[in-house]
DNA sequence: GAAGTCACG
DNA sequence: ACGTACGTGACTTCA
């Protein structure tokens, strides 16, 4: 391995291999092989692991591990675990005295692991307050530690708790134990709370942790969800205590803090001991099913990553927005006069079904499709159908129905929405990244959705602008280009699209050429469709309405696509086969989609499936790259002398940093190289991936 | 809360 | 015979 490498590996196992070690030399007192040979070459599970859970005295579950220790990627059944005592509500402890909180402190620090959960007073992250903190160290072995309670009324008495400043300053080491585990149930919340708590400290930064979400999406992505409650009821046979019924509901709702301790300690306590017990079911598992190497490799090292971007933001200037927002306004109304003018009479044209009966019914349009519900369909393909019959009664209406729609939702969703989202503290939007939001390994971005900001169209696009450096900041947008079809090419070892990736040829007009014989725009843009189809799992209907030909034409160009491009076929089949048989599909990196419907009586329903498991490994795999990519961004930066470029956002395929002018240049070439080497060492693709860069005062700019 | 629509990769 | 690209989230209308 070359120098430069080893470097890379090294730096992205360093967290992994603390970890590990950490927790096994306090936990186990024994020594340790190379966590990188045992990881990295010789794949999973790893030697830590293997001395942890005999620390604990699995012997049965430590046997079979030996057995299954170079297999390849295969499910097993881990034998069962002794089952843990039903939950005591009644022996969870509330902590008030500074002695309590140093022997809980201490108990934690001597085991090695605890895991934790934080009390708010909201659910955004990068707003709400702490109130309190809970730890479990083993089953029914839990406490909570109050630190803002007292009712909203400031004569009410406040309840006997430990000063906050006290509190966290104590936490504080503890968290950031090298040695010690930290396990948490979407840790991610917790770390930007205690990220941003007590300032005067810096805040809390939580190191090394574990995190029972994302182990379970690793274990179990696609057949089922991955809350607490649903994971308590279905691993523990455990109905937490419901949320709604410590708090209450509607206009007298509590915030936490309104909360006694008694009720906010069986609570809060019992969602520490519940993540204690999750994690004592699922660490095991990671590795009985092969899934420690994607949990490690990919998604636990990007936890932290992400709570450091929404925890920075981006900055979103209200004034463009606003002046968008009015401009939209003023179209908008003329567009509703005009439109209510052709149609005679005043009606609610964001009513699909009252604008189906204007079209189809009164005015008379030909062609209208009737849905299941038995409205018409006024989407807009169906619009644009109309719109390009020159014979249609309705082609006025429909294209000012159209731009009616465009700017409605360009209004409501970004411009309005985007200036309401606007964190006052800090000036900026902080999105909220799910890591087990999308069945594939994707990310998925709420409150606001910053992954679906419009680029398509010139009008929408304007939305961009508004997304800002700070004075003598830039934003960098860099994005891996035609990814998805690059990992086709590698993935299903197609050697003409490989050779064309590895030329820089255009991969649409190559295919074009290959299926039709000449490059024009109409046969470029029949082509990029086709590649489009392929990576989605094709079928001639559905190739056949977007090319508006007939199934059987369609059918003879998807033949001639598998003949140009040999692999394709047998990708197709092999995903198939060995998804039916083993339930999931895998990425290059290991990360398991399960698809139970694939099974499923009804064909339609079958058909989806398969479509979505031949795209399964596809986008999976680009999901695993981008963010192998996001955990080794930072450490990459600071090796650079780069500490003050920050990365900001994700879109799938590119990431948006925020920098000084200065830097520009030295940083282009670090975010380069480490997005185009993503995939290394682990996998070698046999495509290069190609990153293009663009710069400026705006993300609109910097496209 | 479902259905319809549409913004993104 | 069925009736379609894959993956998301937010907004509006309406029962």
């Amino acid at each position: 391995m070359k120098p430069s490498k080893m470097r890379d590996n090294l730096i992205e196992h360093a967290e992994m291999a603390r970890l590990s070690r950490k927790l096994v030399e306090l936990a186990c007192d024994v020594p340790l092989p190379d966590p990188l040979d045992e990881l990295e070459l010789k794949g999973i599970p790893d030697a830590p692991l293997r001395a942890f859970l005999e620390h604990h005295g699995f012997r049965t579950l430590l046997n079979r591990l030996s057995a299954v220790a170079d297999a390849p990627v295969e499910h097993h059944e881990v034998p069962g675990l002794e089952e843990d005592p039903p939950c005591d509500h009644d022996a969870y402890e509330t902590v008030v005295t500074e002695e309590a909180l140093d022997r809980w402190i201490a108990e934690a620090t001597h085991q090695g692991w605890v895991a934790i959960d934080t009390e708010t007073t909201g659910v955004d992250a990068t707003r709400a307050e702490l109130v309190g903190v809970s730890m479990a160290l083993v089953p029914n072995k839990a406490c909570y530690i109050p630190i803002a309670h007292g009712g909203s009324d400031m004569f009410a008495e406040k309840p006997v708790q430990l000063d906050r400043a006290t509190v966290l300053a104590k936490l504080k080491p503890l968290f950031e134990d090298p040695a010690v585990l930290k396990i948490g149930h979407n840790l991610k919340y917790d770390m930007i709370v205690l990220g941003r708590a007590y300032k005067d400290l810096g805040g809390i930064d939580v190191a090394p942790y574990d995190d029972s979400i994302v182990m379970s999406f690793d274990l179990d992505a696609g057949l089922h969800g991955h809350g607490m409650d649903e994971l308590a009821a279905t691993h523990l046979s455990h109905s937490c205590i419901a949320y709604k019924d410590v708090v209450g509901t509607g206009k007298n709702q509590l915030g936490f803090h309104e909360v006694d301790l008694k009720a906010a300690t069986r609570y809060a306590a019992e969602d520490a001991d519940v993540t204690l017990r999750l994690w004592r079911r699922f660490k095991p598992r990671l590795a009985y099913e092969s899934a420690t190497r994607v949990y490690e490799m990919v998604d636990r090292p990007l936890v932290s990553v992400i709570a450091g971007m929404e925890r920075a933001g981006v900055k979103v200037d209200a004034g463009v927005l606003s002046r968008l927002s009015d401009e939209f306004s003023k179209q908008i109304a003329a567009l509703e006069e005009e439109i209510h003018g052709i149609a005679g009479f005043k009606f609610t044209i964001g009513s699909p079904k009252q604008l189906g009966d204007v079209l189809f019914d009164k005015m008379g349009i030909k062609g209208g499709r009737k849905g299941k519900s038995g409205v018409y369909s006024t989407d807009v393909n169906e619009l644009e159908r109309i719109a390009a019959d020159k014979d249609s009664p309705g082609r006025e209406m429909v294209a000012k129905v159209l731009d009616w729609r465009q700017l409605s939702k360009l209004k409501s969703t970004y411009t309005d929405a985007l200036q309401a989202q606007i964190n006052p503290e800090t000036g900026r939007v902080h999105t909220s990244y799910s890591l087990t939001g999308a069945q594939t390994g994707r990310l998925s971005s709420t409150d606001p959705n910053l992954q679906n900001i419009p680029i398509r169209t010139e009008t929408g696009r304007q939305i961009r602008d508004a997304f800002v450096a700070e004075p003598g900041n830039v934003i960098l947008a860099a994005d891996y280009s035609q990814i998805e079809l690059r990992l086709a090419a590698h993935i299903a070892d197609v050697p003409a699209l490989r050779t064309a990736f590895e030329n820089g040829d255009d991969i649409h007009n190559m295919t074009a050429m290959e299926l039709f014989g000449e490059v024009n725009r109409d046969t470029r843009g029949r082509a990029k469709t086709i590649n489009f189809a392929i990576l989605y799992g094709i079928s001639r209907w559905g190739l056949a309405g977007r090319l508006d030909v007939t199934p059987d034409e369609a059918q003879a160009m998807i033949n001639r696509y598998f003949e140009r491009f040999p692999g394709i076929n047998r990708y197709i089949a092999d995903t198939l086969n060995e998804a039916k048989a083993r339930g999931y599909t895998t990425t290059l990196f290991g990360r398991k989609t399960h698809f139970p419907r694939l099974k499923a009586a009804n064909p339609n329903e079958r058909a989806g499936s398969e479509r979505a498991a031949i795209n399964a490994p596809i986008q999976g795999t680009c999901a695993d790259i981008i963010k192998r990519a996001m955990a080794r961004m930072g450490p990459a930066l600071l090796e650079a002398g780069l500490p003050n470029v920050k990365m900001l956002m994700q879109v799938h395929d590119e990431l948006v940093f925020e920098l000084p002018e200065g830097d520009v240049e030295r940083a282009k070439p670090v975010i380069e190289r480490v997005m185009a080497t993503a995939a290394e060492p682990a996998i070698k693709l046999t495509v290069p991936l190609g990153v293009e860069i663009g710069v400026g005062p705006s993300w609109g700019a910097a496209h």
